[in-house]
DNA sequence: TGCTGGCGTTAGAAGCTATAACAAACATGA
DNA sequence: TCATGTTTGTTATAGCTTCTAACGCCAGCA
């Protein structure tokens, strides 16, 4: 109420836009957490919002632009638990807990960057950068561990990498933080991703342990 | 034209209707890799085979019936290649390097089993049966590996494994051949999934070199 | 006050899954 | 050989989807 500066002046026809479009997209993760991407369905959301069918597109040009916009989020908060996480001084046990509770939170938001792609869907310029973003901070992660990680059984690829680490931006880690970094990355989306989609369910075991033996082995050197 | 023993006889119609189902299955699978299962139209594949619409219902009741038979066929593919491989004496690389091809000649048919998982499906009991196959063939190779793995940092967990080993069916595999299995499923997933869908795509690094970087720490010992 | 641009509406095209009702072909028993 | 019943195909139809087109209205701005 006191911070009546009218710098920020939004026009009330942009606020009450941007508030629509919010609108939509909360209801578009509702359902996608029910049933999936698949099932999204902008009719039902239209409907939800009590306006009809294709009003909707005054919002979002098509279904694929508002998954796209999803998808956009997506990286965008998984970039910022990253970077808030290296930030904090996590380490990479750390960062890997981050990890998955952000993908326990909502298992069909990580399958939307992680899950199987749609054979033509081509991201966005901007999508990537966030995911060069990501990246970074998952090299932060690594590059503060133990700075010298003990001879692994591929000492060859990470020589290979030296050579090939263009990927890395301009990051200053030597390769065998690439090669950790690299190694993070797979190793707990296969966990993570297993454990999301419940092929574990039923097998018996504690996923939380299995999970905390991955990141343990990750992070022992290796 | 020798074997003319009629033990066999099938009749005619349900000879031609097995061929029916074949073909349906056969256009859906090329439908399936260059659109993904999302992208699967009964209607397309009954009018590529020159019939209309609704006469593709008398060989599949419904259009999730016809992917989880797919389904069903990518698991008993996926059990027998597991089941050569083991049966061949292929280590742990053999294995490894096995479903990478297998996964690597038809990526959708990977995402079909181990992609994002549709919130509401359950597989049918017969495909849980297939998936402890592959799990039987995956102990079998860890079990053949070099019999002692050196102390890991994950120690707990295999503890807890000894514990928790119904999943293995009655394998007579050690807690820690069960932890070299579970290993090798997540990590193997972890690279080959994220392979398949693109993610390295652009970073400039060798994909079989990391795949195989990946698989010597997996062999060896850790 | 009057104009214009954005918003929402209904109508409709084209696609999909799936069911119902009906016709033809086929296999088999009397 | 003829009749019966099963199996396979057809068209029609309901209901859903995305998305375009044409129209009316109303709010904000000059």
């Amino acid at each position: 109420m006191a911070m009546a500066a009218d710098a920020d002046a939004v026009s009330p026809r942009e606020r009450y836009r941007s508030q629509v479009r919010a609108d939509i997209k909360a209801r578009a993760w509702e359902q996608i957490a029910k049933a999936g991407a698949t099932g999204l369905s902008l009719n039902a959301i239209a409907k939800e919002l009590g306006m009809s069918g294709p009003a909707l597109y005054r919002y979002f040009g098509s279904r694929d632009e508002l998954i796209t916009e999803l998808i956009r989020d997506t990286y965008r908060g998984l970039a910022d638990t990253f970077r808030a996480a290296a930030d904090s001084g996590a380490g990479i046990g750390g960062l890997a807990h981050a990890l998955r509770r952000w993908a326990l939170d909502d298992p069909q938001r990580y399958f939307l960057v992680y899950g199987t792609p749609v054979p033509g869907y081509q991201a966005p310029a901007d999508i990537t950068g966030i995911a060069q973003e990501i990246m970074a901070a998952l090299l932060d992660v690594c590059a503060a561990a133990e700075p010298e990680a003990p001879p692994s059984a591929s000492a060859g690829f990470t020589a290979h990498l030296s050579q090939h680490r263009e990927w890395a931006g301009g990051h200053p880690a030597p390769p065998g933080v690439l090669r950790r970094a690299l190694a993070f990355w797979t190793r707990m989306h296969g966990v993570l991703s297993l454990e999301l989609a419940g092929h574990f369910t039923g097998m018996g075991f504690d996923q939380d342990r299995l999970f905390d033996a991955e990141v343990a082995e990750l992070a022992s050197g290796r």
